[in-house]
RNA sequence: GUGGUUGUAGCUCAGCUGGUUAGAGCGCUGGAUUGUGGUUCCAGAGGUCGCCGGUUCGAACCCGGUCUUCCACCCCA
């Protein structure tokens, strides 16, 4: 032994119980993905560094993992940047692949590469996991799943009015009550700046927005005041940190306070739209929220803005996020092509259901039943009757070795495995099988009919 | 990237102002019980005190560095 081993941070090992459960969400999710019409794609680990680098500013630049050039790559290194140490600089020259960021960087790529072979529009579905150098705390890992759903090639806003359906659909069938569906608009968000005057410090503003049940009203303008918004301009959306009431009641305020944008007043139809049709289709489990201070990091949204927050009480930061990017693959050359797309985040969505204690008791994928090894003879026939178990749906397994019973119950029990046989000279004689029930402890000698009609049920 | 926090047996944790053989509960292994697990009783195994260095006669304990855990900021699923 050399040293303890471990694994890199921000990662983590998974247990066959967590293996289950995790199984359990993405089913869960891939089930409503393939209902609402979404067909699977993978994309590699890995993708060329110039496809992510850029894509997501630069916060996003420095937390991809860039994996270093094979063979002796500080050979071709940029020697200025070298003798600087230049690390931004020298990076390009020794890396030229990166693990993948996101899920919809990669399937902008995948659009634009493949465009001659889709149809549109393309409804895409994709789970893979994605890294991430961050610093790890609550619910944020290096390395996690995202569960992704977009469509490209409709500006109809009835994708957007699907897509809150699908969240709801997949969160009730979850069996997660109480989460918020928050949407917004990011025409919305510039008609504030254009009605403030400010409209070249947008992405300042709604930052600053964005922090809002975080830092409090004064704190956001503080924040906005420091990044040259003047007070008096601050003034003229007061009544935007006043909202509340119902969606539709914050709509009606909206629209008087953004009366003089067009883009806002654009912004606002589009939610009231989505609004009106979900009012009309109903949702299962999930709220429906519109909050203005949603911002989301992600520049390249231009419509609808999704997130979705779990059941209050639960201190998790968002479980779901998505919008409409109406050029997102134009950074690859390919303009004129909308798209609307939202993500589930499973590892944060496990956490949730774990805290909750929602995972249903049958998620555990056990072997039914164990038979208890007495010797060779004994062996073959148990492996008979496993045949048959088998063949019928049902999971067993023979104990491998001839090892003390006891030994052979524990380890029944330690699995948590419902069902014990035995069968040893007695029962091969008679063409049986003792069956015990673990739970109950009780014990019948039956025959292999029985044997499949006790287990299976 | 910034600030804080954590690390002692497989797990959860004690361990006094630095003092000699580092403890508990649970778990594990064996036995009481040669075709019967969970309960009980008995016995036993298991620790470079995260790692490296420093201070000291002496360090799990003090100091420095490093890794790790968790949390907050930034950002985000």
């Amino acid at each position: 032994m050399a040293q303890k081993p471990s694994i890199p941070k921000g990662t983590r090992d998974f247990s066959p119980s967590e293996v289950a459960k995790r199984n359990f969400i993405m089913q869960t999710i891939r089930e409503q993905f393939e209902k609402f019409g979404f067909q699977p794609i993978e994309t590699p680990s890995f993708e060329n560094s110039e496809t992510l680098m850029g894509k997501y500013g630069d916060e996003g630049d420095r937390l991809i993992f860039k994996i270093l050039n094979s063979g002796d790559f500080l050979k071709k290194a940029n020697q200025e940047a070298f003798d600087q140490k230049d690390s931004l600089k020298i990076t390009s020259s020794i890396s030229e692949k990166a693990l993948r960021y996101d899920l919809t960087v990669p399937f902008a790529r995948y659009v634009v590469q493949h465009r001659n072979e889709l149809e549109f529009p393309f409804k895409r579905y994709q789970i893979q996991p994605v890294w991430r150098a961050d610093r790890p705390q609550k619910g944020r890992f290096r390395e996690f799943f995202q569960c992704d759903a977009d469509v490209v090639g409709s500006d109809s806003l009835w994708q957007e009015v699907e897509f809150v359906q699908l969240y709801d659909a997949v969160f009730s069938s979850l069996g997660l009550k109480g989460v918020t569906i928050k949407m917004n608009n990011r025409k919305v968000l510039s008609g504030f700046a254009e009605v403030i005057g400010e409209s070249d410090k947008l992405i300042d503003f709604t930052v600053a927005l964005d922090k809002l049940d975080k830092i409090g009203e004064d704190g956001v303008k503080k924040e906005m005041q420091e990044k040259g918004i003047s007070s008096e301009a601050i003034e003229k959306i007061q009544r935007v940190f006043d909202l509340h009431g119902s969606f539709s009641e914050k709509i009606e305020v909206l629209k008087d306070i953004l009366a003089t944008s067009e883009i806002g007043k654009k912004g606002i139809e589009e939610l009231e739209f989505i609004n009106n049709a979900l009012a009309e289709l109903g949702l299962y489990e999930a709220n429906l929220d519109l909050d203005v201070t949603l911002a989301r990091g992600l520049n390249y949204y231009t419509g609808a803005i999704f997130e979705v927050s779990a059941p209050k009480g639960v201190a998790m930061g968002s479980i779901g996020g998505g919008g409409r990017y109406d050029d997102l693959t134009g950074i690859f050359g390919m303009s004129g092509v909308s798209g609307v797309g939202i993500s589930f985040g499973l590892d944060r969505i496990y956490l949730v259901l774990e805290e909750l204690d929602l995972f249903p008791e049958t998620v555990a994928g056990n072997v039914r039943v164990l038979f208890i090894n007495f010797g060779n003879k004994e062996s073959l026939y148990c492996l008979k009757a496993i045949k048959a178990l088998r063949a019928a749906g049902i999971a067993a397994e023979l104990y491998p070795e001839e090892a003390k019973m006891k030994k052979q119950m524990n380890h029944a029990n330690k699995r948590e495995i419902p069902f014990v046989v035995l069968a040893g000279t007695k029962e091969i004689e008679d063409g049986q099988f003792t069956l015990k029930d673990m739970k109950s402890g009780e014990q019948s000698t039956v025959n292999l009919q029985e044997l499949k009609e006790k287990i299976g049920s």
